[in-house]
RNA sequence: GGUCGCGUGGCCGAGUGGCUAGGCAGAGGUCUGCAAAACCUCGUACAACGGUUCGAAUCCGCUCGCGACCUCCA
């Protein structure tokens, strides 16, 4: 497989060329939610990120095993090895059995997916479906003498793995930095230093989700289930992780340490982090009274937005910033970027529809032509720069700058090398549907809109401009938006 | 306090030692019954200060500001 692909490696904090393990296959793993509660923007981002990634690498020949995890036990609340369940709290408080929970916000998170157009992944799997590989991954730890038992819980013991291992490669921590941020133990403490985590944990009786182990009943602990899913469905080598900044440490750090601890090998090739959302220059957080969730977003429905934007606005907004920056949620950029996307798909009808024609009487322009080449280059170069869509679409604009000339006719289709048109054509369908996964969020009723448009054509011939005014406006009451050109009349979506 | 990142024109947002993206908004123009759309032209920006260099927004140092992680979060 020949490409140009780099990743910035988080790992190495470098850009690589991407070389997959085992081509053309190539097997990514991304951290999904934990099912407690509705989807927020800062989920989607991820995970459209990612799936503008999974796009990508799809366009470009590889064979894609793509594995999102939803995470339904053992993330606790508050301290991270002494909180309650996120997901049997939530039970508790709705009155309702936690699967009922996971359940719903599961549901919840695919529509919002495919709101957003996001493909599914190939395989989803749930913590709870895997506690005997995450079992068994513990057995193995404690076997190799990286972890220990105390009262019927497993905790990762990050002293004795750091004497043979790295620890904190990832985050660019050491355990003695580490230290310094944790509080001391208390004698009531299980673990033996403060750094060390649950693999799994005892479970009192009254907690709600519990299963039999080696050690007695209990649950698994976070980390643990994304190693032993990951190993499971990719290997013990696979090539690409990902997930949001906040994940990096400690989760991906105990991941990595968890699977070096049972294998002695690094698990992971290449770690992608996709970075954090703001609103208003300010991170989306519950405690600050800013966060939005993707269904308020799209209604208009919160106090911090003017009006509603849809999926696909949002969609695009995303592409124009590269996911390893933050990405700041404004009004204005809202609004601009919903009126950039409505004036990329309209593009997109017009090369559909658009044929190209030989004629001898044109001369061909070779500097045309040559641009359009190297503004396709220009897509991919933004592309394999890192997925660096932001960098595509300047190139994608100026694509569309000459699809729109060459519409109204002010360039000549002839002018262009019929293989130039083919291959801008396309590559630019390609880039919208294919890899930035844009699609048409309201099919217009076509006939309807023809046979208004075809009276409006009559009116005009006789000069009725009392009645070429009422149709228009008429269509403009619902988003479309009347074109009269030089040589013919046509509609396209309001920007 | 520890670790890390960022600061680009009115707004958003790429980039990166010389060739100075792109979008939105704004101005002018072409077209048009009027408009809209589309296209063309226009803005010479990179937090402050110092340094390295023939040359820095881009490298180094320092200052200021913002943010992330370290504690639930994608």
């Amino acid at each position: 497989m020949q490409n140009q692909l780099k990743i910035y490696n988080s790992l190495s904090r470098k850009k690589e060329l991407f070389q997959a393990i085992n081509p053309p296959f190539v097997g990514m793993y991304v951290c999904g939610p934990t099912v407690y509660s509705d989807v927020h923007l800062g989920n989607c981002r991820t995970f459209t990120s990612f799936d503008i990634i999974y796009r990508y690498l799809r366009h470009l020949g590889y064979q894609v095993r793509y594995v999102r995890n939803i995470t339904d036990v053992g993330h606790l609340t508050g301290d991270s090895d002494e909180g309650e369940d996120k997901i049997s709290k939530k039970a508790k408080l709705e009155n309702l059995e936690p699967m009922e929970i996971v359940q719903k916000y599961t549901v919840g998170l695919h529509e919002v997916m495919q709101m957003l157009n996001n493909l599914p992944p190939n395989i989803e799997p749930s913590a709870t479906g895997h506690l005997m590989e995450q079992i068994e991954a513990t057995q193995k730890i404690v076997k190799n003498g990286f972890a220990y038992e105390v009262n019927g819980s497993v905790y990762f013991d990050v002293e004795s793995f750091s004497k043979q291992h790295k620890y904190g490669e990832l985050s660019g921590r050491t355990v003695e930095d580490q230290q310094a941020g944790y509080r001391t133990l208390t004698s009531q403490d299980e673990k033996r230093n403060p750094e060390d985590f649950a693999l799994w944990k005892n479970a009192s009786k009254e907690h709600l989700m519990k299963w039999e182990s080696p050690w007695g009943i209990g649950f698994p602990g976070w980390h643990i289930e994304c190693s032993a899913m990951s190993s499971k469905y990719l290997g013990k080598q696979f090539d690409i992780h990902g997930g949001g900044l906040d994940l990096k440490f400690p989760h991906h750090e105990c991941e990595i340490a968890q699977s070096v601890a049972q294998n002695g090998e690094q698990p992971v090739k290449y770690w992608l982090h996709a970075n954090m959302l703001t609103i208003n220059g300010q991170k989306m957080s519950k405690s600050l009274g800013n966060s939005i969730l993707p269904h308020e977003l799209f209604s208009g429905n919160h106090a911090l937005l003017d009006q509603g934007y849809s999926a696909m606005t949002l969609r695009f907004f995303m592409l124009q910033t590269h996911y390893r920056s933050t990405m700041d949620i404004t009004n204005d950029a809202l609004k601009a970027a919903r009126k950039t996307y409505k004036k990329v798909m309209n593009g997109l009808r017009v090369i559909k529809q658009m044929q190209y024609k030989e004629d001898e009487n044109i001369e061909k322009n070779e500097l045309l032509n040559a641009q359009i080449r190297k503004f396709i280059a220009g897509m991919y170069e933004g592309m394999d720069d890192d997925f660096n869509t932001a960098k595509a679409l300047a190139s994608l604009f100026e694509i569309l700058k000459k699809i729109n000339s060459l519409h109204t006719d002010s360039i000549s289709i002839s002018a262009l090398e019929n293989e130039v048109f083919l291959e801008m054509k396309t590559a630019y369908l390609d880039f919208i549907e294919n890899i930035f996964g844009l699609k048409e969020e309201q099919p217009a009723q076509i006939e309807l809109v023809e046979a208004l448009l075809q009276i409006y054509r009559e009116a005009k011939q006789v000069k009725n401009y009392g009645q070429v005014d009422a149709i228009r406006s008429h269509l403009k009451s619902v988003g479309i938006v009347v074109k009269d050109m030089k040589n013919r009349i046509e509609w396209e979506y309001e920007e």
